[in-house]
RNA sequence: GCUCAAGUGGCGGAAUUGGUAGACGCGCUGGAUUCAAAAUCCAGUUCUUUCGAGAGUGUGGGUUCGAUUCCCACCUUGAGUACCA
């Protein structure tokens, strides 16, 4: 009987698929294991051979677990929204439905024919609005919370509104944007609620922000920063810029300190986990506040300002001051005879002339009735829209705003009088709470102004190093401080940066460049001044935007300092900065540093942190590179939000109307003024009576609020990125039809968690994160049992191709071998590899039909034949070094497929494919085959009487094997456990072993490598039940006890030949018979050894 | 630049509590079988060699009786990240 595998295998196929052998049960008495794939893109350029790596291996993992005893989930799914469905869309009309559905098809096709044991009974589609409605669900529960750090997790946004309407927002130690105002109970109370979802929306774990995106004009949508490589989108390479966009966000850097510390309690490989902890980018240092001297040096000192006291200004408050101070230096007519008969106390109140308030200079202000005096002379049409804007700016703090005009003023100064007498006697004294606080605090900031220049640093332990400071030329204060005499200067150096594209920055790092803004920060402990200077070194994006130099401890402060001459103060103890500064944390000694004198790098950085907490200056700070990312994309193939909205604010839809199935369009693009695709859409709002998607043309968004409001709002035009999908899809698969929960709560209490997860490293910074933390979400939600999803993770390397090469005769049509090119002057052309055989000989008559420039070509051969050059690079089209696994299914079957792949080399290893050696594998399973079929004219023939001469020799080898392929499988070795299943048919077959006491168990250990001829060997031997869940082999030691060494014999470490022992023989025993032994004397030639190593049962050496 | 991998025959690769370097497979060489080819089987295959032997795991040092394995320095390749303060 030949071994016809593609019978074999087509007939085991049907038969899983018909008894779903691989079906995985939500409870058995076996312990639980999931083994986890990374979830394939349906592209449709189907899989080539690097496709199927990480699923052979995880197959192979999951079929041995199965074998091990254990209840086994191994699920497979389509990660099936997308870019490449999109664009094919746009292209041809076809719908990214039925595109994605036909590829699918294909992809099953593929993944059938290979043989994988997956549980297709719970199949998840990314695109399917079954399966979407549950990431529409999370993202409703992501906009349902905030994050609390006292509790150190995500709790329901409800909790904070109570806290909100308690005691304001004051004690709340949230993630939150930046920006959030401060406000009391009262305040809250008496916000409208679109201020309170406005403020709310500032603590969402996701929210609607403008933000900076990055933008790619060709794509037409924004991109996520791991979706960028090299400035260029990781899609088609298309230029990417910088645009203001309002967008969702998630805030997952509320989680960074948690995505880091948990990457200590899984097992990932360490590269992946480096990448994960670089990406988050934690550092440990001190944020440090710089007043602000807005002089030059000399003019005048630090202390000698009018203090702030109560003013409120913001960062630039010093400059208002100057120009307050100006102004009431310099007053309009009308002013001064206001200010005549205020400052007198006239009426009763204490009025401020030219005040601060916030970021404003008003004309008068009584600041205990809260009441602000406006002078305006004649004003121009644009100045009256500020002017209502900042009013009501005023307003919303509790000022009354009242205006008058200069002629009013100067006409009848008596009648402005009474005007203001009577608002006065209609505003109540008001000291709110927060206006006190703001006092306190203000009371106790520094002389020279309530704000200045905040840096970030890991080195607060350097802070008397500091000689100057650099800004980002895009800090929003460069505008403010920058002297008139460097105006020009600064500006210049501000637009060269600008004209610089983000590559050219990077690219040129060498290029020291920098002005000075001719304003001065002053030291925190030494008061002295410090220069500001501006350079592109400093990164806008990071930190503050600001550094504080250190040129004798940072090479890049140091190099700056040298460019410009600026002096570069050694605070080292015993360290030559001459040359280049010293960064060494460890050897540091602090000197020259007043208190800091003689610490080391740890003592120091804590005593500086305290003195700067001191002086309110300063506190210990970590920062974190990690960004929140970007949620929205302006494409049509993805998953729709859950939400509309009423008066510009988002609203969610609530969960039983879910999913919110993505729209029908005429067109794929954005629409002519610039919307996102789903502008398109003309059944696309909401009907919050009725609960439905209704047409656009209900939207009655004019009257929103009003009487007409018929309560239809516009839907989110954007759709979620690639990453949602995917993010919690392992949890879905435990309980994939569920359609009230993500999952029941029986299903993931009892799977808990992917016990081994195999997929690329590209996804290290992307798919890998993410999905950590909508896991962490899910956990504080209670939603999910525990806070990591994935225990173990390996990554496979990539498959790469094996590019076949002609050369040209440059010129002419005729192309010369290999080995005689470097006579010509040749051009290298690839060609399809599949016309090439294991000798890189080149079947010319294939090729002269390959292409049409072939027909009539000349070959320069070699002997006989046309050797072609080879070059191992990526697997692509363009290379024509693409194998379908389709073809090499035909000529050689899946499970030598499925071998070849594992033999190749290490898992996690890049490695060439080369179709060539797949006869190896090929002709190992070809000899399996043959043990059975011993028999008559190649009939199987196996005995259960086993010939007793054999026996021994062979249970060795079974034994052996077992061993060895065990210890392999745990240690993903695979590729050494295929070499051990050819030594053991080589064996067995020398060995002429006919018996099932040894055949059997040797097809089980095989069945997970190469599952269909061990069906089919295993049925043959009389099993009616699938071999998927037989007992593995078990291991008895007592087969390979040995009785002897055949042990090598070295001289000075050279090993010179062999000598054959008994194991028990003692050491002086064995140094007597290895010196008796005639080619020792050979060896040695009568000189006497100085020493002999005996190292029983494993080694002799000889030295002398 | 930094971080992490990795460097072994013509090729993919094996071997690490330090103990016979090159398992297994491809390719190649020779032979058997065949009219011939395919397929199959057998033998050989790290290099050099005066056939005694000598050298050899990226390079140079070191530790050791003994190093592919441990230590130091360097070179090369790949991946990630990048003026991260």
């Amino acid at each position: 009987m030949k071994y016809d595998f593609n019978e074999v295998e087509a007939k085991w196929q049907k038969y899983w698929a018909e008894n779903q052998t691989f079906k995985a049960v939500n409870n058995s008495e076996k312990p639980k294991y999931y083994v986890l794939d990374m979830f394939p893109y349906p592209s449709g350029a189907g899989l080539h051979v690097g496709h199927p790596l990480g699923y052979i291996a995880s197959d192979i993992y999951a079929r041995y677990k199965r074998h091990k005893g254990f209840n086994v989930l191994h699920p497979q799914g389509y990660d099936s929204f997308g870019l490449p469905a999109e664009q094919y869309a746009i292209q041809t009309g076809q719908h990214p439905a039925i595109t994605t559905a036909e590829n699918i098809k294909t992809y099953r096709r593929q993944l059938d024919q290979i043989g994988f044991s997956f549980d297709w009974s719970r199949e998840v589609r990314t695109s399917d609005a079954s399966y979407y409605k549950w990431t529409q669900w999370i993202f409703i529960q992501l906009f349902e919370s905030w994050y609390n750090n006292d509790s150190n997790k995500a709790e329901d946004i409800s909790g904070l509104v109570t806290i909100f309407e308690t005691e304001g927002n004051t004690n709340v130690n949230a993630v939150s944007d930046d920006n959030v105002e401060v406000f009391s109970a009262e305040d809250w109370k008496v916000f409208s609620s679109k201020k309170q979802q406005e403020i709310l929306l500032q603590y969402r774990l996701t929210y609607l922000a403008e933000t900076e995106v990055n933008w790619c004009p060709v794509l037409g949508t924004v991109l996520a920063n791991d979706e960028i490589v090299n400035g260029v989108s990781e899609r088609g390479g298309h230029p990417v810029i910088r645009k203001k966009m309002t967008q969702w966000s998630m805030r997952i850097s509320a989680y960074a300190e948690r995505l880091l510390q948990g990457l200590n309690t899984i097992d990932w490989t360490d590269s992946l986990k480096e990448s994960q902890r670089n990406w988050i980018g934690k550092s440990v240092g001190a944020s440090v506040l710089f007043p602000i001297l807005s002089f030059p040096r000399g003019e005048e000192k630090a202390g000698s300002y009018t203090r702030a006291g109560y003013m409120t200004g913001g960062n630039n408050s010093h400059l208002l001051l100057e120009r307050a101070k100006e102004m009431r230096a310099n007053p309009t007519q009308a002013e001064a005879v206001l200010w005549e008969q205020l400052r007198n106390k006239n009426l009763e109140a204490k009025f401020r002339q030219q005040h601060l308030i916030g970021d404003y200079i008003v004309d008068f202000v009584c600041l205990k009735k809260r009441l602000i005096i406006e002078v305006d002379g004649k004003i121009h049409e644009s100045q009256i829209e500020e002017d209502a804007k900042r009013t009501e700016i005023l307003e919303n703090d509790y000022y009354k705003v009242i205006r008058f005009t200069n002629e009013e003023v100067l006409g009848d100064i008596e009648s402005v009088l009474e005007n203001i007498k009577k608002e006065l006697a209609q505003r109540e004294s008001i000291q709110s709470k927060s206006q006190q606080s703001e006092q306190e605090q203000s009371e106790q900031v520094p002389p020279s102004g309530a704000r200045g220049i905040e840096v970030f640093t890991t080195r607060p332990d350097t802070i008397f190093g500091v000689s100057f400071m650099t800004l980002a030329p895009e800090h929003e204060l460069v505008s403010q401080i920058t002297t008139p005499e460097q105006k020009e200067a600064v500006d210049a150096y501000i637009l060269a940066t600008a004209k610089r594209s983000e590559r050219d920055r990077m690219a040129d790092v060498k290029t020291i460049s920098g002005v000075f803004t001719g304003a001065y920060a002053e030291h925190p402990f030494t008061k002295e001044p410090i220069p500001i200077w501006i350079g592109d070194y400093v990164l806008a994006g990071y930190g503050t935007g600001a550094v504080m130099s250190v040129p004798c401890g940072d090479q890049r402060d140091y190099d700056f300092a040298k460019h410009f001459n600026i002096s570069i103060p050694n605070i080292f103890e015993g360290v030559d900065i001459s040359e280049e500064a010293f960064s060494d944390k460890e050897k540091t000694i602090i000197a020259n540093s007043d208190f800091l004198n003689g610490m080391n790098y740890k003592k120091a950085t804590k005593r500086a942190i305290y003195e700067l907490e001191q002086l309110g200056q300063g506190e210990g700070k970590t920062n974190y590179r990690l960004r929140d990312a970007v949620f929205s994309r302006q494409r049509y193939w993805g998953e729709p939000f859950p939400v509309y909205y009423v008066n510009g604010m988002p609203q969610m839809i609530a969960k039983e109307h879910l999913p919110i199935k993505l729209p029908e369009v005429e067109k794929y693009l954005p629409t002519e003024t610039g919307e996102p695709p789903l502008g398109n859409a003309t059944v696309w709002a909401w009907d919050t009576n009725t609960n439905q998607v209704v047409s656009n043309d209900l939207i009655t968004q004019s009257t929103v609020g009003g009487n007409q409001d018929k309560g239809i709002y516009p839907l989110e035009l954007n759709t979620m990125p690639g990453w949602a999908g995917s993010s919690f899809y392992f949890n879905r698969y435990m309980d994939p039809d569920n359609d009230n929960e993500m999952a029941s709560k029986e299903a993931l209490d009892y799977w808990q968690d992917v016990d081994l997860y195999i997929g690329g490293s590209e996804h290290a910074t992307g798919h890998l994160l993410y999905s950590r933390f909508w896991q962490k979400f899910l956990f504080d939600k209670g939603v999910v049992p525990v806070d990591e999803y994935a225990k173990k993770l390996i990554n496979q390397g990539m498959i790469l191709g094996t590019s076949a090469i002609v050369y040209r005769i440059s010129g002419t049509n005729k192309y010369v071998s290999k080995g005689l090119k470097d006579s010509y002057d040749v051009e290298e052309i690839r060609v399809d590899v599949n016309m090439v055989n294991a000798s890189d000989e080149i079947d010319i008559e294939a090729l002269k039909k390959w292409q049409p420039q072939f027909n009539n070509a000349e070959f320069i051969l070699e002997g006989s034949s046309y050797i072609v050059g080879r070059e191992v690079e990526k697997m692509s089209k363009r290379w024509y070094n693409v194998v379908n696994p389709d073809a090499i299914c035909a000529q050689y079957g899946a499970d030598s497929l499925r071998l070849y792949e594992m033999f190749l080399g290490p898992l996690e290893q890049y490695k060439p494919w080369n179709t060539a050696g797949i006869t190896g594998v090929h002709n190992f399973l070809k000899k399996l085959w043959k043990l059975y079929h011993q028999g008559e004219n190649g009939t199987f023939h196996v005995t259960s009487s086993p010939p007793k001469e054999r026996l021994g020799e062979a249970l060795k080898t079974l034994h052996k094997t077992i061993k060895k392929v065990e210890e392999d499988i745990e240690n993903f070795s695979f590729n050494t456990s295929v070499s051990t299943f050819m030594i053991a048919v080589n064996e067995l077959t020398a060995q002429k072993c006919k018996s099932k006491e040894i055949l059997e168990p040797l097809l089980i250990l095989i069945s997970p490598y190469a599952p269909h001829i061990a069906e089919e060997l295993y049925s043959q031997l009389g099993h009616n039940e699938s071999i998927s869940t037989a007992d593995f082999p078990k291991f008895d030691a007592s087969h390979l006890v040995e009785s002897s060494k055949n042990y090598p014999i070295s001289f000075n470490g050279k090993m010179r030949f062999t000598l054959e022992l008994p194991l028990d023989l003692s050491k002086d025993a064995i140094e007597a018979a290895v010196m008796a032994h005639e080619k020792t004397k050979e060896q040695l030639g009568g000189r006497t050894p100085k020493k002999v190593i005996v190292v029983p049962g494993k080694i002799v050496n000889i030295v002398g």
